[in-house]
RNA sequence: GUGGAUGUAGCUCAGUUGGUGGAGCUCCUGGUUGUGGCCCAGGCGGUCGCGCGUUCAAGUCGCGUCAUCCACCCCA
């Protein structure tokens, strides 16, 4: 028969890849729950409507990487490229109040594109929303979150980008400096992409990675320069407040995101260590589009941290080694042993009993390679005297206890 | 969607100018009547990704196809 193989892109974690994973979850909601963000668990699948209106629908994300599909009744679904327009639409239906709301969620995103390192079709995000606040020690807060988070997993050399993409008021007159500008270059000192974006997105040209763009946009208009009042003073709080965290990061006047909903302060955290796909994490400001999704009018900021770039950056986490495994030299002992097994779980001791009958050999061969604390054996002669032996496998010493005495006996032995 | 690289044992990989496929690790057994690691001996295990072609003969050469990886693009 040939065998089915997983879809491109997709990928089965077995420990210690599947432990560093539990691991980033445990210690993601240690640190956000610590601010006051609370868990929400979302569907991962959604109305295509709700990505199209609020990830944008000239964005790439929902022009050429959805999953998209119908579902029996012919209404069009998407499995969530992202996780901000899922957890809105959850927020707002469960009742949207205007206090200021801190959600977290983590889980599986999909996106069709060609997986390479550090992007599968089937990624998994930590992602941390919060509505309702639209101080600038809101988003100073957020990045902190995040940073915090990143340190305490222990992670070395990661940087810290940060730009403001200006408000609905301001960023339509960087919008036109930056086009006149553009329509002032040799369009032929621009890579075909970046000719395209000059009309439909020139915001996008100023991220373009190809030499000779980025020589041509050095002179570029700034967004920074051309930021309203308040967009400023909102910027250079949040600037403040990390400088007084001692936070280090940099001004990057090319950081845009790919996603519309965007405004104001925009940040990414990046790593030089997990090859082309660099960005560990990213989020920013997004006033509005709760309202635009039906909600009340009640600004928001968060960001989405991939799992999976975090995972290179890693070490592999080993299981937490057994207590305990308990051999079985002949096929009588096989039920005392698994009502053994459970006696000493009750105990709280960890550890496996053997399924069949085996020399002492195979077994202490396979309590060695588990590297369980102790062995413990039972036979046909241990049957008969109700004892079981217990094999220290550090010293090698054994001893024969009572059966009725074995987690006692253990207990003992742990102290 | 585009480009490059790679597909040989469960895993990591050798395989010469085309001539009946190997190593290390893993696993199993034995070296000890019921005692692990280290060592020694033996054993299990392969449609050489798949298909077509060239040839007396293809793991090796050609074409196609599928898969994986890396990069472009874009993003977490």
């Amino acid at each position: 028969m040939s065998r089915i193989q997983k879809i491109k892109g997709f990928s089965d974690l077995f420990p210690p890849e599947s432990t560093v994973f539990t691991h980033m979850e445990t210690v993601a909601r240690e640190v956000f729950g610590a601010y006051g963000c609370r868990e929400v668990r979302v569907p991962i699948l959604e109305r295509t409507e709700l990505f199209a209106r609020s990830i944008g629908e000239e964005t790439d994300v929902v022009q050429k990487e959805m999953y998209t599909f119908a579902d029996r009744k012919g209404r069009s679904l998407t499995l969530r490229p992202e996780a901000t327009a899922g957890v809105l639409r959850a927020f707002i239906e469960d009742g949207g109040t205007e206090g200021v709301t801190k959600l977290f969620t983590c889980g599986p995103m999909f996106r069709y594109e060609r997986p390479q390192k550090g992007r599968m079709r089937q990624f998994h995000q930590l992602d941390v929303e919060v509505l309702g606040a639209s101080a600038p020690q809101a988003d100073a807060e957020v990045i902190l979150m995040l940073w915090t988070f990143l340190e305490r997993l222990g992670i070395q050399s990661l940087t810290l980008e940060l730009n403001s993409l200006g408000c609905p008021q301001c960023r339509p007159t960087f919008h036109q400096a930056l086009r006149d500008f553009l329509d002032a270059v040799d369009a032929a000192a621009l890579c075909e992409d970046c000719r395209r974006r000059t009309t439909t997105n020139p915001l996008r040209v100023l991220d373009c990675k190809v030499p000779g763009c980025r020589e041509v946009t050095a002179a570029a208009p700034r967004i920074a320069d051309h930021l309203c009042p308040e967009c400023a003073a909102h910027f250079a709080r949040v600037r403040a407040i990390l400088d007084a965290a001692a936070t280090p990061y940099t001004i990057n006047h090319r950081l845009v995101r790919g996603l519309d909903y965007y405004q104001r302060t925009t940040f990414e955290v990046l790593s030089g260590d997990i090859g082309a796909q660099s960005a560990v994490a990213g989020g920013g400001r997004y006033d509005g589009l709760v309202a635009a999704l039906g909600g009340p009018a009640v600004p928001g900021i968060g960001f989405a941290c991939g799992m999976e770039r975090l995972a290179l950056l890693l070490p592999p986490l080993a299981d937490q080694a057994m207590d305990f495994y308990l051999a079985v030299l002949d096929e009588t002992a096989l039920d005392t042993a698994l009502i053994l097994g459970q006696t000493l779980r009750r105990h709280g001791f960890r550890g496996e009993t053997a399924f069949e009958a085996k020399s002492p050999k195979a077994h202490l061969r396979q309590a060695n390679k588990l590297g369980v604390k102790t062995c413990l054996l039972l036979g046909g002669d241990e049957m008969a005297r109700g004892v079981i032996v217990v094999k220290d496998m550090a010293t090698g010493v054994q001893t024969t206890v009572a059966q009725d005495d074995l987690a006692q006996a253990l207990g003992f032995r742990a102290a």
